[in-house]
DNA sequence: CAACAAGCTCTAGTTAGCTTGAGCTCAAGC
DNA sequence: GCTTGAGCTCAAGCTAACTAGAGCTTGTTG
């Protein structure tokens, strides 16, 4: 089982697959159970990958770096087709989603950084008052580690401390 | 140990922080486990805090939302005074740090967007020539290739801040 | 034929940031 | 004098995305 001379060229295994893509065995397995990607298996229960493997997990790791979680990835993979290479088209219209989020994103980090610049001369750090404490820009809270802010109900009361 | 009539009015206790900075209690008594807020307690082991943790709570949030983690947010704070509300020169420097970031990663998720860009009108998904795909695939042989993808939020991090 | 590399499954651990729950105390009100 | 509500501690659980390790199989090679 080492190396792949018996393996059509369309095929390849876990270990190279995941050396070529960047990633490690592990994290394929966990990406297949995930049903990310897809295997068939030898009669001795090796995992044989169809080439076009390598171009799924370039999309995750794209997916990944626009800030999607793996299960939103894999609702975007499950318009791919399992068997083949995506078409251009497939892909088209995944990376045009995919940059209108990152776009979002971006306004969002400027009405932020807006905010914060409002805020470094003022110094009120006002729950009711401030525009940092008070966004508009209802987020999408993303990844574990990182909340939105939440809305401060209430302000600092009448006696400031 | 209900209403809080004979506490001053610069005092508060953790139920009533929870409300007004719209966390949980559990929230808080996290944080403070975390040390990113500090109380005294009564006789009967009740925290108090001091009001102006409602603003330390605010500006957790906020550096939340710049995409610090607690420990990163935690060393922000450390700079603050503990017992009383920080000047605006504390919150001027914090803020100032803290637009930094954001525009780091606005820049980020700029070139990010282009490589989107790039590869719509492309759809040639070529491991070799996407600068969305490019890892060290294709071109398998070693050597210094393509750093991609996955180092790209490594340094959104604290180092030196 | 034995060693060794590569694979397999399954379970458990990691980090971050909380949340949930059990079980207990304390002070006030009816 | 008992219920109620707010608090307390400690322990465990949760989600995400993996990582690590034990213990076993498979298959090629010297």
């Amino acid at each position: 089982m080492s190396s792949a001379q018996h393996l059509p060229r369309s095929q390849i295994r876990i270990g190279d697959l995941a050396r070529r893509a960047g990633v490690t065995v592990a994290t394929l397995r966990f990406y297949e159970s995930r049903e990310l990607i897809f295997s068939t298996r030898t009669s001795g229960n090796v995992r044989i990958y169809p080439l076009h493997t390598l171009r799924r997990v370039a999309i995750i790791a794209a997916g990944q770096r626009v800030g999607l979680t793996l299960t939103q990835i894999a609702e975007a993979l499950a318009d791919l087709p399992k068997d083949r290479a995506p078409s251009q088209q497939h892909w088209e219209e995944l990376s045009s989603k995919w940059k209108m989020l990152v776009d979002q994103r971006i306004a969002q980090l400027h009405s932020l950084r807006d905010s914060l610049d409002g805020c470094i001369g003022c110094g009120c750090l006002s729950t009711t008052k401030c525009s940092l404490f008070n966004p508009q820009d209802e987020a999408a809270a993303e990844g574990p580690g990182s909340r939105w802010i939440r809305n401060f109900d209430a302000d600092f009361g009448p006696h400031e401390s």
